[in-house]
DNA sequence: CTGATGCTATGGTCTGACCATACTGTGGTC
DNA sequence: GACCACAGTATGGTCAGACCATAGCATCAG
């Protein structure tokens, strides 16, 4: 006994083990992002498994954001590599969220952390913010709080991407959309919305300015106006 | 053109609506992990598709940690709602890392970011530390650089974990397995562990102490001895 | 050269079968 | 009554083979 306890002896599966060998040749020959995979049949023969079971593997593939496919014929044909890793964190949020294995609570704050990060090192790399202040006009003209609420995402989605670390910036994404149902109800709730947008302005203020401490205030007071009863504990 | 664009009209494929209606089954029904979920002949003969169209949607709902399949018969077998996100995030973080479409730059920062809130919010919330301590013990203990690793994973995780936020819980411990190659590299490049133990011990004392911007200074020092070249800029 | 048309490789779906597993009920034994 | 051996059965796991829609490609007529 090392104290690790027993692991449970879990048979892989064939589709497993299809992962596997596809994650080795990943691995190595080096294949990025636009690469091909072999087709389906071609794959099961290979391997010496169905198809059936390279399906499976495939659909894991996929729901991780790394494969996608394409029926027909030709060079964009086939299962090929990709890099979509914010459907697969949209998903597994929502429905975490859906089995109330997650709280809003939880996920607020993520997204708080989150975006003080993301503002101050926006500041500090010096971004082009000319989304930044697009999205600030689309807020202005938004007749809705739906449409408002579309804008809102676009900017603070710009925000994180602006950080220049496409892992945050995917998070970012997938915790938005996660939230799209909260942010409506907040905007409704606070009706006038010239509130949060001065606090975009001054956001964005700070970006432009270089100053990172003004920006992650910024986006502080932003949150807490938003979310009064989560924020601050 | 309202400036969205156009979407790619893509048919929605058999397994995506079984998807879609079993998601709406949990929302609707208010089903949480342990509850089980109709067998895969009785849910393909209720939806009137195939078999293989249910279990690829099974297998996604498997990739995202929301499903666990059992197989044999009785209470505890056939597809059960779990709540695992951890491991779907591992796959997708290793994966992508992978895939070069993510740079280990990227995950350490993004690391860095959970950890030092995670610090801070640790020692607001006063937790029970005697798994930190007990991870110290066990890095002194430590004869190799993986067995180091392995009790400093612990610790990390369980800072984590003392946030009380289940969502950042699962995310650093997504991040430690997908960088547990950097982390034994970065061990045995030190050689000397006791400067990261003196860190540890510092850590530990601030959570202790209920101070979080000592705590946050701390994992601060901390990783940037752990990654000299990455931390700073 | 151009356009129409059939060919073909691709993923998507379905059917039906068989296997290993693990609980369930039955019946016999002590 | 307690216990154990064994057949029954529902479950997921796997496979083979078929058919469809799609979309690029090759061929051929004009």
């Amino acid at each position: 006994m090392t104290g690790t306890g027993w692991q449970p002896v879990r048979k892989t599966r064939t589709f497993e083990d299809v992962l596997a060998q596809v994650e080795r040749r990943i691995a190595e020959d080096g294949l990025t992002a636009g690469d091909r995979l072999p087709a389906e049949r071609q794959l099961a023969e290979q391997l010496g498994v169905s198809r059936s079971s390279v399906r499976e593997a495939m659909r894991v593939l996929e729901t991780l954001g790394v494969v996608s496919s394409q029926v027909g014929r030709g060079p964009d044909a086939g299962a090929v590599l990709v890099s979509k890793p914010d459907a697969a964190l949209t998903d597994l949020l929502r429905l975490h969220l859906g089995l109330a294995s997650l709280e809003p609570r939880e996920v607020i704050d993520t997204r708080l952390m989150i975006e003080r990060w993301a503002a101050a090192r926006a500041a500090l790399t010096g971004p082009d913010v000319s989304v930044l202040a697009e999205a600030i006009a689309g807020m202005d003209r938004a007749a809705s709080p739906e449409e408002f609420v579309e804008h809102d995402t676009a900017f603070h989605c710009a925000l994180a991407e602006a950080s220049g670390n496409r892992l945050i910036a995917a998070f970012m994404r997938s915790l938005r959309d996660s939230l799209r149902r909260y942010a409506v109800e907040a905007v409704v709730r606070l009706g006038d919305t010239s509130g949060l947008q001065t606090d975009h302005r001054r956001i964005l203020r700070a970006v432009l300015e270089g100053d990172p401490d003004q920006a992650t205030e910024a986006v502080t007071d932003h949150l807490a106006r938003a979310y009064p009863d989560l924020c601050g504990e």
